[in-house]
RNA sequence: AGGGGUAUAGCUCAGUUGGUAGAGCAUUGGUCUCCAAAACCAAGUGCCGAGGGUUCAAGUCCUUCUGCCCCUG
């Protein structure tokens, strides 16, 4: 089974620190796992790494789309397992680092996001049917077909009933079928995954600090360059430090109203990660706080020190 | 100084004709198989500015004080 390294943890947690040592170590590249740093343009809001940070090591999956696109889990998983391929057949264990715990689990689990198992046409239905009948209705027939993920879903969360029931329709297995059928399959990977773990209040400091930092970089600029009609209507647009600009522009919040939403939509961001990768019970924890970079390698590399190709 | 207004959860506020308090946001916990920096669920919180009075009963009425806001001079 072919090894790979797998970095988790909340933003600015200092994942792209570590990688990059680790990519050092092993001669190896970054596969970045980050659903906005896939965007063109998006550099500071998204805390892209900058050439400095990279040292000389190929980060892959970064600035591969267009802000405006509209980019989803299914073609990130596609194209991360074409790096992961090339880096294994080039000798090398990939280290991936990245802050979208789905985008990740989609390569390391195997999840099966592809195009033969979704239907635009349906998925729109229901949403139309969701929005004239009520939630409760959609819910209902959810539970017919697949009591269990009834129990699970919640009728509000549209999203997800409408999705299990795309796939029951396109697949002809329940979403419960469905999941257990991933859980079941053999790993894909030998993965040491690792997730930087930081007391919450010091970790809600350096984000606050780093958002201060962005404004200071020119964030405001940044967003006004990417601010056209089709960026507005896209998920990139949505992003932390985008859509808070994009409130100040249109006078529905001042610039500092903006700033301060930005580091508390940061924070909250860092809470449901951290409790994203909390349910992970294959993360190697490393408590960072109040140590330094090379105490952290030391004790990355412990976790690592196994793997071989 | 005089007149008016206001004081309720960390914040912004709601509390009907008096029956010991609520919503949003924040916070905390959680869910997550194609928008995931998204979407969704759950939980806690109050000397109702301070004192006095009326009343069986006061956040709600009266009064004094204090803070804040507005108007007039």
């Amino acid at each position: 089974m072919k090894p790979i390294i797998v970095i988790s943890g909340p933003t600015a947690s200092g994942k792209t620190a570590l990688a990059v040592e680790l990519a050092k170590k092993f001669n190896s590249e970054v596969v970045s796992a980050d659903s906005m740093q896939i965007y063109k343009g998006m550099d500071i809001g998204t805390a892209k790494p900058a050439a400095e940070e990279m040292q000389g090591i190929k980060h892959n999956l970064i600035d591969i789309a267009e802000p405006y696109e509209s980019y989803s889990v299914a073609q990130y998983s596609e194209a991360a397992e074409k790096v992961i391929n090339r880096l294994h057949s080039e000798g090398k264990i990939p280290i991936m680092a990245g802050g979208t715990g789905l985008y990740i689990n989609s390569v390391i689990n195997g999840l099966d996001f592809s195009s033969g198992n979704s239907d635009e046409n349906y998925r729109n239905e229901l949403w139309s049917e969701a929005e004239k009948y009520g939630n409760a209705q959609l819910h209902k027939r959810l539970s017919e077909i697949d009591p269990e993920s009834g129990k699970r879903i919640h009728e509000n969360d549209v999203r997800r009933v409408i999705r299990a029931l795309e796939v029951y329709k396109v697949t002809g297995m329940t979403m419960t079928e469905y999941r257990l059928a991933a859980a079941a399959a053999p790993p894909k990977y030998n993965a040491v995954k690792i997730g930087l773990e930081w007391d919450r209040a010091v970790l809600y400091d350096r984000i606050n600090k780093r958002v201060d930092a962005m404004i200071r970089q020119g964030l405001e600029q940044e967003v006004r360059g990417l601010c056209n009609e089709r960026f507005l209507k896209s998920t990139a647009a949505q992003a932390i430090g985008y859509k808070e600009m994009i409130a100040y522009f249109e006078g529905r919040m001042t610039l500092s109203e903006a700033i301060d939403a930005i580091k508390q939509g940061s924070r909250n961001y860092a809470k449901r990660q951290i409790s994203f990768f909390g349910a992970d019970k294959d993360i190697n924890k490393i408590a960072v706080t109040g140590k330094d970079l090379p105490c952290i390698i030391n004790e990355a590399e412990k976790l690592t020190g196994g793997l071989l190709l």
